[in-house]
DNA sequence: CTCAATTTGTTCTCACATTCACAAACTTCT
DNA sequence: AGAAGTTTGTGAATGTGAGAACAAATTGAG
């Protein structure tokens, strides 16, 4: 079927069928770009009609769906469903994931009613917190569980991915614990530094950091209008201002 | 004092003082190791320890820190509350930073609350919902605000940052209102592609799809042992899971 | 069947980012 | 003062990603 044996198509090069990172990291975009067609009953598009959904120019599209391999008909475009399909399955979403959410704040309540995740193969397992006076308490469907139990709910459910969501001082600790329950793929909300043995992911969301970010380029945005901010800039700085649009870094949230 | 002028230093080479996303992008998290060093008491560091601490490498922090300019000493290191006064400088965390948050759901609300925006200069200046229904509500120290009163606020507080936790469909609608009153940063939690004129910064950050790219690797770990996940795979995928690890991806939360 | 129009998949080139490796600059010890 | 030891700042090499451009494949019209 795939002529994956061939060294004719440039996935000979990635023998490892590695896609790279900053593909990976638009797959799922494009497929929410999918469903979103799908929904309005657009049965197939092009790669520019998909690249304007999405956000990205169409040659970086095509360039990413290349690594998945050749989904789409030449003169025609992608067929939605089936692109939408394939990029499900490469992501791992055709499968179920359990997640367990350490840290129920207000962080955790509303990623643990974030209806996001269901539609998306993500469960909610469970909900863990190291407050026995919150223990018990209903959040959405569940109710938390005793962070004594979190080895037991980890192995029980097959839990492979864990969401941290404590204050900053007690996210090594939970990461530590997450790990030897086996976990290996952590999302971390909390504002640390998490160190993992090898073969454990970590990615960490850090709200502040963005803002962060914003500012930069909004200061800089001032400076070059120097006296009077609300002012047109008197040199328009069109190549600066042009190269801070594209600045995008993943995370969707609903407020559910 | 600097020797800004002359063309020895390689900022001679980026007459724009321009600094390169990536690095700007760190610069948060070498603010946050250093604010920890700091307030154990530790007044000096070199790099190494730096690094250690924000979780990267020293050759590349040595690298990011030196677009700022030569803040450190050789045979020293860098004085810690001097580099970290310059770093937040630079981002401009030496100002203030009135923010307003729109759509006040679950995920509103955990904003609203969080503490890490004060402790950087970023201030909520106010909530804004369009459901009626919510206005008037107390949230923290705030209450919310009328959505009709969006462009009122964001001119009175001189508002540039402004933070969508709307539904997707809100999302656009939304952004167009916040740079028609004259916001020109945003921050976007909806699952959404916003579409904004040049000159306006977007971020976005989307829980969904951290967790489809930690899928991603979760899936290629277990295809790699193949047959029993739980078990050592029998070709050891070193080289795999090692890429794998310094996967992070910004923004900080705590559960206030 | 042939030709024109369309659209993918891929190659090539350039820009950006990371890492190495080392000279320059500073401290400390003798 | 000089030598030995540290540690920064940076040039050079390598790796990764983005975008332009085009050949190959497909459709549809005549």
């Amino acid at each position: 079927m795939t002529s994956r044996n061939r060294r004719s198509t440039h996935r000979g090069d990635r023998p490892d069928r590695g896609i790279p990172e900053a593909t990976v990291a638009r797959l799922p975009v494009y497929l929410r770009a999918l469903t979103a067609l799908s929904e309005r009953g657009i049965a197939s598009a092009s790669s520019e009609d998909l690249a304007s959904s999405a956000g990205v120019n169409s040659a970086k599209l095509r360039k990413d769906l290349s690594y998945l391999g050749s989904y789409g008909t030449r003169g025609v475009g992608y067929d939605v469903e089936y692109l939408r399909y394939q990029i499900a399955r490469e992501i791992g979403l055709t499968q179920d994931w359990p997640v367990v959410i350490v840290g129920i704040g207000n962080l955790g309540h509303a990623l643990a009613n974030y209806s996001g995740f269901a539609s998306r193969g993500f469960r909610v397992a469970s909900l863990v917190d190291i407050d026995p006076a919150r223990v018990g308490e209903c959040v959405g469907q569940l109710t938390i569980a005793s962070y004594d139990d979190l080895a037991t709910i980890v192995r029980d459910n097959g839990v492979a991915i864990g969401v941290i969501a404590t204050p900053a001082g007690a996210a090594q600790t939970v990461c530590d614990d997450l790990v030897a329950a086996g976990v290996t793929s952590i999302l971390n909300f909390a504002p640390a530094v998490l160190a993992v043995p090898a073969g454990v992911d970590v990615r960490k969301v850090d709200l502040s950091i963005e803002l962060q970010i914003l500012a930069y380029h909004e200061q800089r945005k001032s400076q070059a209008g120097q006296n009077h901010p609300l002012t047109e800039p008197l040199t328009p700085p069109l190549t600066d201002l042009a190269v801070t649009d594209a600045a995008t870094v993943a995370v969707e949230v609903e407020s559910a």
